[in-house]
DNA sequence: CTGAAAGCGCTTACAG
DNA sequence: CTGAAAGCGCTTACAG
């Protein structure tokens, strides 16, 4: 393998200097049509390509906005780290701004501070999804001085913007909706008590039910299917609504197996893949992702350029299938 | 917002020189210990971050595997390209080398080339994934002198490693064993024939069937759907099998919508989650993907520091659910 | 229109 | 054990 060659290769062989190369890699109109040719046609010849590194380290222009992902790899079936990920990129490839991929866990939270990968890469913004109250990040964020937006999530702190859907008036539509087919006794089966989202979700219900029954399954399938399979007197339940998907399904699962599952409405949180595979197809809140991302990079890049921090809901949507006929 | 404080701020503040200031912070062991704790005190009270760029650019030791995903974001409910990023980031992980992601479609890979884009980066090493044969980067590797694992695709030319299932062998049993359980005239519904699993797979099949029935559903549910739905004299057919989980689904839906679905077998590939999820639940090939992006990084790593290159194949397993009772 | 030179913030022989 | 200095490969005022 060649040694790679630098713009001082470039310039020594078309005849000029390295300023004069740079220039025209840069597309800056100041030069000469033919040295612009001369140039051009000898980087190409060497297969130049400007160092990263160096370009980033020499130039003022530092526009990188990071996408940081917590525990992007956890559960089978659920793809919004995927969608985020690729509307990030989508969105970012239209603006002057570069994309920066950092994927985290607890540990490497531990490990590193966001302050600590900002500053060591320049970072102008932030991008963050799916942190829980638990983690290092999310308190970090709250006195973190570089603009963030954060997706699905929402930050106490006012210096945080966010883009999500107004989860407690979708989790009260669908208790509203749940009583209005004649539902009395709902169940709600809630994730956990360190998701912003699902504490939203809960409050939700709560405004609509004013003792509702509450379990937590922690967002888990296996967990959910539990719950149900060994609720006593499940017969006395009209209708569960699950905080997502995934443990809907749990809910549907287990209520087949004790053949109750035509008896009980069943609503879930998400619109995933799965939920209008299964049989019966799931009722639910659908999220549009796609939405998300464009307007949180939307509202990133303002929040870098003005100052403007704003808290955004995306409208949700109540998706009517067949195990809840709301 | 503060100044970003630099490498000199720090031994300023410290009373030592950068140098020292260098070799403390990356643990050189030639430091006396007074010296050392006064310097990491001193950069956590300035909250030093070492410029990441600057450290790429002076450092001779430029160890970096990108993983390339092309074509991120197309089909909902496929998790694959999810499923390679976390293991690959978890994998590398727990080397010495550092990760660099770059997600590609057909623009980009015609905007910037692979040698471009290693040159740019300084990388060692390359993971890629999800190229068909009409991808620039497909031709690229053939020619390109940077160490490379392909990930679920095989390269023809022998100096680009791959990991994946052996695609061949593992349709040629579904077809063999569709037809030791009776089942006489079967369909194969292929993805299309520039993606070289596809074409391996379809030749397994042709090494057991002389002549079989084969259609091409471009990897699409909706189209391996229209072409059943529309079938002519489907009741002659035995049984179906897809090239990928998706087409199978389609397949199902439009068998059950003729109302043959009990009668004909179907038989997937992939294994995605929705295959357990769907009535019936999809008999299927399943690959492995945990494994390969391990496999895939131990491979790189040997390559790019012994120049051996090696195409392996990772066992699949084929999971015999209600669909197609094998 | 083009070039000389400083500077970005580190690392790394080398000297002492 | 510590420091002075060169160098990594660019960009960018500035001068002409």
């Amino acid at each position: 393998m060649m040694k790679k060659s630098t713009i001082l290769d470039v310039a020594k062989r078309a005849g000029v200097s390295s300023s004069t190369v740079s220039h025209v890699l840069n597309h800056y109109d100041d030069i000469g049509e033919e040295t612009k040719k001369k140039v051009l046609a000898v980087a190409k010849e060497l297969d130049y390509a400007p160092n990263y590194a160096a370009k980033r380290l020499s130039s003022k222009n530092k526009k990188q906005i990071a996408l940081i992902l917590n525990e992007i790899n956890v559960t089978r079936g659920v793809a919004m780290p995927l969608e985020i990920l690729g509307g990030v990129i989508e969105a970012l490839d239209k603006t002057e701004y570069e994309f920066v991929f950092y994927a985290v866990n607890g540990r490497k939270q531990k490990m590193k501070s966001l302050k600590q990968f900002c500053g060591e890469r320049d970072i102008s913004g932030l991008i963050i999804q799916g942190l829980t109250t638990e983690d290092p990040y999310y308190h970090e964020l709250k006195r973190l001085d570089v603009p963030t937006v954060a997706i699905d999530m929402t930050v106490k702190n006012g210096s945080v913007g966010s883009v999500s859907i107004d989860n407690q008036a979708a989790a009260a539509e669908v208790a509203r909706r749940l009583l209005a087919s004649g539902n009395k006794k709902i169940l709600f089966i809630n994730g956990s008590n360190n998701a912003a989202v699902a504490m939203e979700r809960e409050a939700g219900v709560r405004s609509v039910i004013a003792h509702p029954l509450i379990s937590y399954a922690n967002f888990s399938e296996e967990m959910a299917f539990q719950i149900v399979e060994q609720m006593e007197r499940i017969e006395e339940i009209d209708a569960i609504f699950a905080a997502s998907d995934l443990m809907a399904i749990g809910v549907i699962k287990a209520l087949k197996k004790r053949n109750v599952a035509k008896k009980i409405d069943v609503v879930g949180f998400d619109d995933i893949t799965l939920a209008s595979y299964i049989t019966p197809s799931l009722t639910t809140v659908r999220q549009n992702i796609p939405e998300f991302t464009k307007v949180a990079v939307a509202d990133l890049i303002q929040q870098i350029e003005t100052g403007k921090v704003v808290q955004k809901y995306i409208p949700y949507e109540i998706i009517v299938r067949d195990s809840a006929r709301l």
